[in-house]
This record gives structure tokens, C-alpha cells and sequence, in this order.
DNA sequence: CTTTCAATTTGAAACGTTTGCAATTCGACT
DNA sequence: AGTCGAATTGCAAACGTTTCAAATTGAAAG
């Protein structure tokens, strides 16, 4: 009753060979299905649980996926975080495998912590999210031939890997469509200046639909800061504001940029969705609660979380084969930020 | 230059024995200085990184310590589990160890990965969230003599472990102070019905403070809902609101409580803080967003959390020693959900 | 040149599991 | 009764590390 920490105290119970338990609670069809019983029921009686360092040891696996928190960037004040290891969470579990969580501790860059994780055999294979338009996780994960899953996508895409993203280009085509049925012509983008993969997908999707609008009347105009540069930001948004000719519907790259957009235009006396409707992309918590109320598309990022953990298990289980990748379908959440154009008013008013 | 995986042909390439290998790169003294270094600029050379599964099997150390993430909970809406994680990864690594981060799959309960987590060796501690007043989890680490973590405490003070809690009471009693000091004296409080902690330091804080204060003017209506039962909620919070004489301020047990206090409020045509002053506890992200800006107390999560994984490392390496215990102090946040007294302005209006 | 002792290094066991291969058991068939 | 083959089970090595106890080295002392 006390229990059984090991194969070898439980075999003593048994009178059977270690080797025979193992295999046993294995499910090897060798051990006969009575003496699989009577292990499985002693197992659980003395309540064993297999050793998982002595495991690992021998089998080469750790059952681990890694996931390198990024340096204290926007995670922490929004909900982005937890939901990405949540649905890593529930994705790998779902494929009996667990999450280890690696902090880069002060000095250390996050590719040194990667290869540290990998190489210490601590897990089997990792997760990369927020990926650049160059990244050297995924050069250094692809040449040691590392399994892995990138939560977005490089800019070249001759080198194959495994990848999940957001299908930014189709969301901004979208809102560039939506938009354009109620009359807008003048768009803004807001953007910024890192070389982040997703910028590009997301400004392409909207030139492209701009494009194959083949509307002569449609402009766009862009205004860029550094990411992280609140200062040059509201500087950028209020040289687009003040423009003598002012885009009638302004586009974040992303939410936090559509906020600012939304506070900046409000400060300068503008009404939303009146004067000036906003776009944004993620749909981060404050989107529902800054007035009044931001249209964008939700990420899905619990859900793009759960593929990866659930890809990430089949590739280190069957490694190595084709490179797979997916794009999640975005979700418009239609707020109160955007509506029909102002010359549309203005002419129904005359 | 190829790279030594293993102790074994790190030792090779040195002409010295394995041992020795092992002793040098843990710095031991008995091996000559001469020598130490040597060994270690060669494992620098080869990238060798010690295997974690077997220093684990041999030392019974597995360098982890684990979290069992809350199931489904109200973490996703806000950015609590991401400054957790971040925290607590910080803390971790700043004393040499590491996290884990353990989903229950369907249909588990948290109890039930917690023991798995542990019995398994997968970590050499833990660390528990969300206590409930009385808690399972805790009584089965403390049973079984495993270290943790509490964040969080039992309602029963007689049992002693380690935990680590945000000072509520001492919160609910400044925001009272604050509050009578700006000439309130009828006050609401919006609390919940399910078996946390919390609930009962927060409360016990509030009616603590007004009754050190001893004005017989001093009235306290409290409205309480089950924690997830929105609808509930609403109905209670507007019962409060129709009562013929309302109260003039009213405290959220939590922020999520207090949003919902001014969306009421303000539904019902009272205007904030004019009519009405609301303050929270939390600081969630929301609480900057939603008009007017709601008065409540920063939990200080990541710090505590950094706190928890120090903590949690030493108790693991100098086990077992007096129980510790640390209250952090919540920073209150003021924005402009709270103001003087409605009476106070009617006097003056007179 | 031997002895002694400290300084340094090494051999070998142990941690708990998996697994290739060999050994045993058992019933059935001759 | 002996033999064969299938069905079971067990032995022992291996995974890479740590660490106890023992062996070796080298220098100083006799």
C-alpha cells in the first residue's frame, strides 16, 4: 500500500522480472494479457509513476517542448502571453507531451538560452514566436535540425520549415474591401519601421486588394515609427491627421497602433466613426473597452497556439518529413470604429 | 571543433578520465587549478552542454519547477497568467532553475497533474495560484512533504507553509481612508460568493478600517453574485444602484467587479465620479481603458511572482526550514474614477 | 634511496528505465 | 516419453552523469 517508487520495488511485489513490468505497462502484446492486468492493477494500487529523468536517459526523449519567453517585449500588457502557452499548453497535452518555459536571464540573448535548451537535451524540440524578417532561431533550429514550429514566418520563403501565422494579407485585404463598400477612397496606414515578417504580409494583402480593386480614386497614404517609440509615433499619426488631405479611414498594422490613432484623432476634436474610421488587427483586450470600441481582427492566437503544440509533437514523433505549414483564418470583430464615409454624409447633407 | 556531446568524449579528447571531467567542470577543488581550466576552455571549444536527463537520474534534482495552469479560468481575458509566467520565469532562472508549465488535458483535474507533475520527478517543486479557502492542492504538497509555493493563502491560518499574497486588506482599507477622507460615508462593496482567500482578507480589511474609524455615520451595503455568473452579477450590482438611498462609492472586490459597477452605473444615467465613485483591485489592463479610468490597486504580479520562484528555489535547496511568508503591497493606481462625495458638492452648491 | 604525506587523478558503482537477445515454460503433436 | 515451436519471461547492457573510495603521482623529509 505505501508504494512503489520503482520498476524494480514493484517487480519485487510481483514477483516478476523488471523487464516484464516495463513492458507490461508499456503494452507490449509479448507479456500476456493476465500479466499485463496484474501490473496495471499494482501500478496503480502502490501508485508508480515512472521515472522521467531515468526515461529520458535511455530513450533520447524528453517529452518536453520548449518555448523561450521573449524578452520583456508587449506581452505583458496584454493578454498575448497567456493565451499563446495556454493553447501550447492544451495543444501538447493533447499529444502527451509538456511545455518547459525558458526565461533568458539578464545579459543572455534569447538565441543563447534557445541553444542551451536544446543542446542540454531538455526538451525534444521548441516553439519560436514573433519572427523576423531574418531570424537566427530559425537558421540555428533548421541547420542542427532541431524540430520545430515558428509562430509566423520568414521574409524569404526558399527556406522550408515548419510553420503557423496569422493570415495577415487576407485580413487587411478584407478590411480594405469592407471599407471600400462604404465609400472610403482616402485610407491611412500606420505602420512601423522593424523588419518584422508580418508588416510586410499585412501591407501586401492590402496593396494587393487595392490593386486588384483597379480603382483610380483609391490613395494611401502611410505613416512609420519605430516600434516601441511612442513619441515618434503620435508625431507620425498627427502629421497624417493634420494633412490638408486627411485619409477617411486609417489602418493599424496593429491594435496598439489603432488605439493610438483613435486617442490622437479624438484629442484633435475628430469623431469616430463620424470624420474617421479605424481599423486595427489583434484584437487585444483594450480594443473592446477604448471608446468607442476598435473594429479588428481577432488573432486567434489560443487557436494558432494549439496547431503548433499539436504540430510541433507529430513532427519531433515522425521527423523528419515535409515541412508543413498553415495559416489561421482571422476573425473581423466589428465594433463601433468604423462606418460610412464622411463625403458620403456630407453629400447626403447638401 | 565538431563538438564533444558527452562527458565521455570530452574526456577523450583531454586524455584525462571522465571523473575528472566532471569534477573540473563543477569546479571542484580537489582537481588542480591547471587543470580546471583546461577543461573548461575545451568544453567551451566543443559546445558541450551536460545531459539534463541523466544529472537528474543520478542527483534526483530535475532543475524544474512546475506550474499547473489554472484550468480555463478568467486568466485568458487578461494579461494575469503572462506577467505570471514572466515573473515567476524570472525568479527561477535568477537561482538556476527553470519552469514547467503543465495544462490538464480534458476531463483531469488540476489535483491530479499536480501529483503526476511531482510523483514523475519532472520537477523538484511547485508552485500553486488561485487558493481557495480551503485548498486540496495545498494539503497534499504539504503532505507529502513536497517544496512549493503558496500564491495565495488558506482561510485557516493554523497549517504552515510558504506563501507569498498581495495584501488586500491593507488595499481595502486605504481606499476606505481615501474615500471617508473625500466625505463618503454610505459605501457599496461587490463581492462574490465562491470560497477564495481573497475575498475574506479584502473584506476583512474594509470592515476593519471602518470600524477602527468609528463614525456611526459610516453605512456598508454589500451585493454579492457567484463569481461567473455575469447576469447575477448585473442584477445585484443594479439592485445596489435603485436602492432609494445608494451608496456613493462603491469597491469591487476585484476590477472585473468594479467595470461592471460603472457600465451599470453609467447605464443607468449616473455619471462617474460626479454622481458615483467606484475603485477596483487588480489593475487589470482594462481598468486604463475603460471610461472614466478606473481608481483601483496594482496586484504587482509579476513582482510577486518573481518573489514566489526565489523563493521557491531556496525552499527546494535548504528543505525543510521555518515556513516563509511575504505580503506585498498593492500600489494604488488613482485615475478618475473616484472624487469627493456628491453630498460635499450639493452643500457647496447651496 | 626509501618513506611519508599531500595533491591529484581515476575506477567503478549507482541512479531507473528500455530493449536485444537468450532462456524458460507449456501444450500439442508424434 | 520425446520433441518442437510458440508463448512468455528474464538477463544484462546501455543511456550520461555524479561521487565514494581507492590508486597514482610528486615532492619533501628521513
Amino acid at each position: 500500500m505505501s508504494g512503489a517508487k520503482t520498476l524494480k520495488e514493484l517487480a519485487g511485489r510481483l514477483d516478476v522480472s523488471i523487464t516484464t513490468v516495463s513492458r507490461a505497462l508499456s503494452g507490449d502484446p509479448a507479456i500476456a494479457l493476465k500479466t499485463r492486468e496484474r501490473v496495471a492493477e499494482a501500478a496503480r494500487k502502490y501508485g508508480y509513476v515512472p521515472n522521467t529523468a531515468a526515461r529520458a536517459l535511455v530513450s533520447g526523449r524528453s517529452g518536453f517542448v520548449g518555448l523561450v519567453l521573449p524578452i520583456r517585449g508587449p506581452h505583458l500588457v496584454d493578454s498575448f502571453l497567456g493565451e499563446f502557452v495556454t493553447g501550447l499548453g492544451e495543444g501538447l497535452v493533447s499529444r502527451g507531451s509538456h511545455l518547459i518555459l525558458a526565461t533568458a536571464p539578464e545579459g543572455e540573448t534569447e538565441l543563447k538560452v534557445l541553444r542551451h535548451l536544446v543542446e542540454s537535451g531538455r526538451c525534444d524540440g521548441v516553439v519560436v514566436t514573433r519572427i523576423a524578417e531574418t531570424d537566427e532561431r530559425v537558421r540555428y533550429l533548421t541547420e542542427r535540425g532541431v524540430p520545430f514550429v515558428a509562430h509566423g514566418q520568414l521574409i524569404d520563403d526558399s527556406t522550408s520549415y515548419n510553420w503557423i501565422d496569422t493570415d495577415g494579407a487576407r485580413a487587411f485585404a478584407e478590411a480594405f474591401e469592407m471599407l471600400y463598400a462604404l465609400g472610403h477612397r482616402h485610407f491611412g496606414l500606420v505602420t512601423i519601421s522593424e523588419p518584422m515578417t508580418f508588416r510586410h504580409r499585412r501591407q501586401d494583402g492590402l496593396a494587393d486588394a487595392i490593386a486588384r480593386r483597379g480603382d483610380p480614386d483609391v490613395r494611401l497614404d502611410v505613416a512609420t515609427a519605430p516600434r516601441f517609440d511612442r513619441p515618434a509615433r503620435i508625431e507620425a499619426i498627427n502629421r497624417m491627421l493634420a494633412a490638408p488631405e486627411r485619409p477617411t479611414a486609417i489602418i493599424g498594422l496593429f491594435d496598439d497602433l489603432a488605439l493610438t490613432v483613435m486617442e490622437e484623432a479624438t484629442r484633435a476634436g475628430l469623431s469616430i466613426p463620424g470624420d474617421l474610421s479605424v481599423v486595427g488587427f489583434d484584437n487585444i483586450l483594450a480594443s473592446a473597452y477604448a471608446p468607442p470600441g476598435l473594429t479588428t481582427f481577432d488573432a486567434l492566437i489560443q487557436q494558432a497556439s494549439r496547431d503548433i503544440g499539436q504540430l510541433v509533437v507529430e513532427i519531433i514523433e515522425q521527423r523528419p518529413g515535409e515541412p508543413r505549414n498553415k495559416l489561421i483564418q482571422p476573425a473581423f470583430v466589428s465594433r463601433a470604429s468604423h462606418g460610412p464615409a464622411p463625403e458620403t454624409r456630407t453629400t447626403r447633407r447638401n
